[in-house]
DNA sequence: CGGCCAATTGATTAAACTCAATCTGCGTGG
DNA sequence: CCACGCAGATTGAGTTTAATCAATTGGCCG
């Protein structure tokens, strides 16, 4: 499992704008593709910690890339209870199929500060038209997102609390490995015990007796919020993750 | 081949392609653009009962579009656990957003006896070049997909075993009405106590309680497989659906 | 008529939740 | 610089939802 490794380089330098990063571990970006990339990225904006930058219901006419921070899809239940769909990290796009029909089903807050770029959707029409492979490779994005979103449907239908924390902060490890967020046994986990419990479908009690308990039997360590996995090789047989994300951990 | 027996032979709209019957539903199909898409659809095949049509880690080459039947997307843990990632109903793509990093991560089989279409990945992108309309459309089936999941999410993570049956049903029901599948206030459910509790994250013993106080409390009655939704407002306050969901219920 | 699978039912157990205090780190106003 | 306040983390105790285990029943098919 590498997360860092040669393989990118080979492919050239990998580059501080997440998302390049990210195709750029996929596909080989040539230089045209990647002025063009990043000439959708110009229009920046920066928001502070939880904020919301969709609302359930709302009409969303633009597609954004978060540059950097943390952010959730999340929703509300009437009674205030709260599911975190999923994590937006560096690099991911969040409306990235958008169409005309465009109701948000569910929010996206700000954990921490975050940047990201506004991008009308007719440019990514525009890369459908002239860049076949971009097209090709943010289909991929589309597919990942997908596929992570699965797995955290197994993780909450059928994981114990134990299996589900580990199974979390392997596919974040994986996911900030991909964009150079992460180091190859350790990254910065920006969430709070409540948040966890949100994702995990657990309360924040057991969040914690959980994380005790991995620490205790050596799984990993957690200080303040910088995470390490301290037997990978046991936390990956603990999450029974599909062959697809092992053989090739680092792209998904 | 088709799944109620008659043979419905309607010139105008609503269509017996599923598929067809679902863009129909979002988007004004044009003459030229029915043909294309029927054209795409000429190369059918069957399967039988409980057969799988992907195998997680499995290569694949080809989209398929389900024409009869019903399927599961799934995958199973090592100790022989299973989630039922979703549900695959008539007009729904299987490997729409394919590209050529094609290793599943999930299995998919069939429940019942289905019919499908193969696509070759190229055609799709056919659909991109010539007809936007029609892209835009796939890119609605894109996002609703990813919403169903998201909700599925939000079911396992955060819903009591009594709210996650109501909130399945409904999204069966909406679902199977978007193309032609369900009556106003009921529907054939195909599927086992054993699969409900594969999709739920619940043990057969507790879905079978769950589903019997559902119908002592008049919300729903069952007679073998054909579920009536007694009372579908009340159904509707216990599943919590996204505002979108309800506001346009037959488009998602 | 068996045999098999799913549905049903009762009894017991256990994983995870709720409730109720602390405790701690940290930022803010005085 | 320090007291205060707050949110998140930690801890203990008791409760509940849902799982497990173990039969039994019912329907269907060869």
């Amino acid at each position: 499992m590498n997360v860092s490794g040669k393989e990118i380089a080979l492919l050239g330098e990998p580059s501080d704008v997440p998302l390049l990063r990210k195709l750029g571990a996929l596909i080989s970006v040539s230089g045209e593709e990647a002025e063009f990339l990043k000439g959708l990225l110009i229009n920046k904006a920066e928001i502070s910690t939880e904020t919301d930058l969709i609302r359930e219901g709302d009409e969303f006419r633009s597609s954004f890339v978060l540059e950097s921070g943390w952010a959730f899809r999340y929703r509300l239940l009437e009674d205030g209870r709260r599911q975190i769909i999923g994590i937006v990290l560096p690099g991911d796009v969040i409306g990235l199929n958008i169409n005309f029909r465009r109701t948000a089903t569910y929010s996206v807050q700000s954990k921490t500060k975050c940047v990201f770029a506004l991008v009308e959707p007719t440019r990514i029409l525009e890369i459908q038209q002239r860049y076949p492979v971009l097209s090709s490779a943010l289909n991929w994005i589309t597919v990942r997102e997908f596929s992570i979103l699965a797995e955290q449907t197994v993780r909450l239908g059928r994981h114990t609390a134990y299996e589900r924390v580990v199974h979390l902060l392997l596919e974040l490890h994986n996911r900030l490995g991909l964009v150079g967020l992460a180091d190859d046994d350790s990254f910065q986990l920006q969430l709070s015990q409540i948040d966890l419990s949100d994702i995990l479908g657990l309360s924040t009690v057991h969040v914690y007796r959980t994380l005790r308990r991995l620490t205790k039997d050596g799984l990993i360590s957690i200080q303040s919020n910088y995470v390490v996995l301290e037997d990978v090789d046991r936390l990956i047989e603990v999450a029974d993750l599909p062959e697809a994300f092992l053989e090739d951990f680092a792209v998904l």
